[in-house]
RNA sequence: GCGCAGGUGGCAGAGUGGUCAAUUGCAUCAGACUGUAAAUCUGACGCCUCCGGGCUACGAAGGUUCGAAUCCUUCCCUGCGCA
């Protein structure tokens, strides 16, 4: 499934290929999210164009959209018209984090932001699975019945049911829900159905070296086909959490983090032996009006753009760019509420991580990633 | 010229005797967003501040009142209608 086309020298990185029934992921490689089997705001076609190879959809939400209809679902490939775009699932497993404790405790996976008020925590954990509350009642997502969802779904890529927890949680809890996390692997390796559906597991532990270590140790021995780095970090805490953990997860299966990242993280991430990450900061960011360039991260809504002619980035091939859209334009698009504001910039998003990604893997290829790296990160503003 | 309606912070527009430095929206400024209940959310937005508060403010000038953006008088200006 995975093969290894080089090592870096210096480093942890590699490029490589996975490979599925659906077709070929070149990693590294940014999974785009498209919770709802829909990257919100882009069509396929723009999709390909912005040269996305992985997309991540999620079995909580697909679950719940779906209903009755999941019997029947044509699955994610055909829902999405991306037949030969190879997709994963997640578990549900970051909802029990962010419709539970993230709420509670106001914050993101990654500490380091500011805080959001306190609200609902809308989850109720227990040993088998969770009741996760919302509109229409409480609804009971187990690593079994997750499984079964993820099956439905048709994803090439799904993952284990875990129990992401909050950058809040102190040792204790971290350690108790952990071993949540590992008994529901195994059920999770054990309701998998023999199909081409290739299974990850999921490392968890917080911020806390120990059990970093044991879970990976844990689910790294484990048959998974590939592993998820989940769970919460501290924004300077990742390189050493991705340092305890990487050494016992398999050399030869892909690695993946989960919801990460900005520019800084992917070097990093990759760096440590990372394979594949997911992130909606591309697509969220944008329709929140901000736009990703080698400097980092813009704000196409502020004055300072008003009479701006320039495109995003000078250079950039996305289709924005591409075709002269000046940021004065899409602020007044933004300002206006125009939803094809959201769709340019998430195509330059897109475009802008995916070609990153591609950087990377030629510059490892190239034996100079750690060149490559240190160029870009000292661009960043 | 007469009649009517108005003049409130960058704009729009509430308020019509005290709890009003003044609701709200827009604009502006700053910030956030990391396995998407987010095309969203938070904060600032007269001036000064030892962050307790102080000062100047609702077209202008007077006046009534313990107290006025709010009441009265005059003036200035704007819109509509009639000449």
């Amino acid at each position: 499934m995975f093969e290894i086309l080089q090592n870096d020298k210096d480093s942890r990185a590699r490029a490589g290929i996975i490979h599925t029934s659906s077709g070929d992921v070149e990693t590294p490689s940014y999974a785009i999210v498209g919770t709802h089997a829909e990257v919100r705001s882009v069509s396929p076609d723009q999709l390909l164009q912005a040269k996305t190879q992985l997309i991540i959809a999620n079995t909580y939400h697909l679950w719940l959209t779906l209903g009755e209809k999941l019997d029947s679902f044509e699955g994610v490939h055909a829902r999405m018209k991306l037949p030969n775009t190879v997709i994963m699932t997640d578990s549900g497993g970051f909802q029990v984090f962010s419709l539970g404790f993230g709420r509670e405790h106001g914050v993101g996976k990654v500490l380091g932001g500011e805080k959001k008020k306190a609200s609902e925590n809308l989850t109720r954990i227990t040993e088998e699975g969770v009741f996760f509350t919302d509109e229409n009642g409480e609804h009971f997502l187990g690593p079994k019945l997750s499984m079964e969802i993820q099956k439905k779904l048709g994803a090439d890529i799904i993952f284990a049911f875990d129990e992401c927890t909050s950058p809040e949680h102190d040792y204790v809890y971290q350690k108790e829900a952990l071993g949540r996390t590992h008994r529901w692997a195994h059920i999770c390796l054990e309701s998998k159905s023999k199909s081409a559906q290739k299974l990850y597991g999921i490392v968890q532990g917080g911020i806390f070296e120990d059990l970093r270590k044991e879970s990976a140790k844990y689910i790294g021995a484990l048959p998974f086909d590939g592993f998820g780095i989940g769970g919460s970090f501290g924004e300077k805490k990742m390189g050493e959490v991705l340092e305890w953990v990487i050494h016992y997860l398999p050399e030869e299966k892909p690695r993946h983090l989960l919801g990460i990242g900005k520019i800084e993280d992917l070097f990093l991430g990759v760096e440590k032996g990372i394979d594949t990450f997911d992130c909606v900061i591309p697509t969220r960011e944008a329709r929140h009006g901000s736009a990703w360039t080698t400097q980092g991260r813009i704000d196409l809504k502020k004055g300072r753009y008003k009479d701006d002619a320039q495109v995003i980035e000078h250079g950039c091939g996305c289709e924005a760019c591409a075709s002269g859209i000046p940021k004065k334009q899409l602020r007044e698009m933004f300002k206006s509420k125009d939803n094809e504001a959201g769709t340019l910039v998430s195509i330059h998003n897109i475009f802008f991580f995916n070609t990153l990604m591609e950087k990377i893997r030629t510059s490892i290829k190239e034996n100079r990633f750690n060149e490559f790296k240190n160029e870009s990160l000292k661009k960043l503003t």
